[in-house]
DNA sequence: CCTGAAACCTGTCTGC
DNA sequence: TGCAGACAGGTTTCAG
């Protein structure tokens, strides 16, 4: 599932608890076990279950699309879910679910599990969290960016809009869902040269992805094909996998092309090529 | 610097 | 029913 929205809501969850799953911070990590070893990027899984044993959880944020948990002892747990890894929190007695990848044994009756079917998913255990975080660009929430700095980094680039967006080192935690929302809402069409993006549009830009991302978040993320339960936000997509349909705003049919390997949906209308004269 | 293709994986869906 | 092909929320690496 994960683009930032989806990491950010799992992130809340295991940061604050539900009524029958413990909040994990302040938990202490028992043990470890690693069913799928390539899961463990970092570093290798013998010092990995070495170094995590009895561990305890301190503080759990996001970066970008990755989790961040701190442990004592000057350690980080860092997880990156890719495309179908999601976080479990669940009573050590049931049955290892079919893609379950890594467990981590906590000191009470529950384990959180790294479930992750198409195994793409990376987790990091290190003292120096930013050898791995630092390539990464701002946050788009982050008030800190403002509207000045983005327009002056669009200028920096030639690239068209939608690979730039997916680039977590030019912006950390878009994926193809909330860039194709985003463009949408700013009316932007994808292949739009960075450098040809006006200031006030890129204003509009930043604003439309910081509104598509809270939206997200505030609807628990987005939740397509079999992956993902929880967030509803796939039912208020204006454009994502919504090609042949109409328009919401012009009612024109939204089409779809391939851009960079992944699909692109958006307005013809709405979004007009770059160049067009409207 | 930029683009495109391939690789890493499993699962689902569509069409013949 | 079987089977091939396309497609899927991401990232890295390599060729041109």
């Amino acid at each position: 599932m994960p683009e930032l929205p989806e990491v950010e809501t799992i992130c809340q969850l295991l940061r604050n608890g539900t009524r029958e799953r413990l909040a994990l911070p302040g938990m202490r990590i028992t043990h470890a076990m690693v069913l799928w070893p390539r899961s463990i990027f970092y570093p290798d899984v013998e010092l990995f279950l070495s170094q995590i044993s009895n561990r305890k959880i301190e503080v759990i944020n996001r970066r970008g699309k990755y989790l961040v948990i701190s442990l004592d002892a000057d350690f980080y747990l860092l997880i990156h879910l890719r495309m179908s890894g999601d976080l479990w929190v669940e009573p050590q007695v049931e049955e290892f679910a079919k893609h379950h990848r890594v467990i981590f044994f906590l000191e009470n009756e529950f384990r959180l599990a790294f479930n992750d079917a198409r195994k793409f998913g990376r987790v990091w255990l290190t003292q120096n969290p930013l050898d791995i975080l630092s390539g990464l660009g701002p946050e788009p929430l982050d008030e800190f960016l403002k509207p000045q700095e983005f327009f002056t980094r669009l200028q920096q680039h030639s690239r068209q809009l939608k690979p730039l967006l997916l680039d977590q080192s030019f912006i950390a935690g878009l994926g193809n869902i909330y860039t194709d929302e985003g463009l949408f809402m700013a009316g932007l069409h994808p292949l739009t040269p960075a450098n040809q993006v006006t200031y006030d549009q890129a204003g509009e830009l930043l604003e439309s992805i910081r509104f598509v991302l809270r939206e997200g978040i505030r609807r628990n993320g987005a939740s397509i094909d079999w992956v993902y339960r929880g967030g509803d936000f796939q039912n208020y997509f204006k454009v994502y996998q919504r090609d042949g349909e109409t328009c919401y705003r012009c009612g024109s049919k939204i089409l779809r092309m391939v851009v960079g390997q992944r699909g692109t949906h958006y307005c013809p209308k709405c979004q007009p090529e770059p160049g067009a004269s409207l």
